[in-house]
DNA sequence: TAGTCTAGAGAATGGTCATTCTCACCGCTA
DNA sequence: TAGCGGTGAGAATGACCATTCTCTAGACTA
């Protein structure tokens, strides 16, 4: 036996965080497979055992994001009573991904400018990570007591910040979405709750302030 | 003297239409120069005269299609009287747009995917596109006499569309984007034009209905 | 008609890249 | 110690591609 499962895991991880490292700053198609390489500290041998070919790297690099992204918006949200608060929040956390330094866009949207209209699997990766994204968004106003035509405009607000964000190198997007929901949310007729009812988080993160995105960094 | 101005402009725009029409529909870095050239039906010599490298030739399809698409929204909106009509005439535009059956994003997000980080005068194309459309999104807004915030919400509701739909291989984004819109603009305390007056498009389009997105095709 | 210029068609060049292969070596068993 | 399965390091392979070059032929001048 080559390898403890483990152990392959182990490495799959090192892989992966040295793939989307330098994929995610430069792009797919700009780094060639000796710069994964190096970035891993592996030797190439190693890499192709870890993953067939360069297409699967990117799809298993996606995916990864994908579930670390998810479960990230959840946690941030979750322990936020207050539902209006809870949707609010999704801006919030927008606002801290777009200060990190090395902030370049959605990786997916990036991917499929890439590699959409000639790689199906990516594309496929992208349309899920799409469709899931939209359904944890909308599934948080919905939940909220908001209408669906408010969850839907308020995941089509995510997606224009992010894009966005990205091409200016500016985080203010995430505020600009940020009051286009709370104009969406607290004039909602099917709900309209009214805002500073119920506010405040719970211990172990800060007050975030009701009507400004809160700054990070 | 080789070719005339007007000649060399002529074959600038063959050469543009077909670069346009491989680029957009399948990748940048996925079509080579032999088959911009097969499909522009122009020799390689003549090709490099015209544009002295791939780049060059890819900012200008970028730069002719942002003219061309925001000469096509100024003239959509052109002659609707009604300022809140004219705001939601940019998602009829998009729905039209959506409709097209080679639809498949928005060309400057799919090029700042591919080559962002690597092509700085691409990038730098996407960035004034990006700047410029924003502009005149926010212009027809603000022009409409609603306040800064909606304008800027209308336009991360119109980019969040465009990135949506072309993901999904869907036009409803639009029409989403069209109903996240019209709670905004319904809802807007420092204007709050009542829907419903001063309605009807002038002779050379069609009625567009209040509520709900015009079809295309 | 001889000379010169320019164009078209496509091959050659020089470089890059994903993927595979070689080779010397290590740790283990018997 | 001889044999074996696997390893690291990096070179070789085969394909692709942007850009340039060659060669042939037509158009135009004198």
């Amino acid at each position: 036996m080559s390898l403890t499962t483990a152990a392959q895991e182990a490495l799959r991880g090192q892989l992966l965080d040295a793939a989307e490292r330098v994929f995610y700053a430069r792009g797919i198609q700009a780094v060639n497979m000796s710069e994964v390489r190096a970035a891993a500290d592996l030797p190439m041998r190693r890499v192709y055992q870890l993953f067939p070919s360069k297409d699967d790297m990117v799809v298993a690099f996606l995916r990864r994001r994908h579930d670390c992204m998810m479960s990230a918006i959840e946690d941030y949200v979750a322990d936020l009573p207050a539902p209006q608060e809870r949707v609010l929040a999704i801006f919030d956390y927008l606002d801290e991904w777009f200060h990190e330094p090395d902030f370049r866009g959605c990786p997916w949207m990036n991917a499929y400018g890439e590699l959409g209209p000639t790689n199906a699997p990516v594309a496929a990766e992208v349309h899920h990570h799409q469709q899931a994204f939209r359904a944890l968004i909308t599934g948080i106003v919905t939940a909220a007591g908001y209408t669906a035509g408010v969850a839907n405009a308020v995941y089509l607000l995510v997606e224009g910040a992010v894009a966005t964000a990205a091409v200016q190198h500016s985080a203010d997007p995430a505020g600009e979405a940020r009051h286009g929901a709370e104009l969406l949310l607290t004039n909602d007729r099917s709900r309209a709750p009214r805002p500073g009812t119920r506010s405040g988080r719970p211990a172990g993160k800060p007050d975030a302030p009701t009507t400004r995105v809160r700054s990070a960094r």
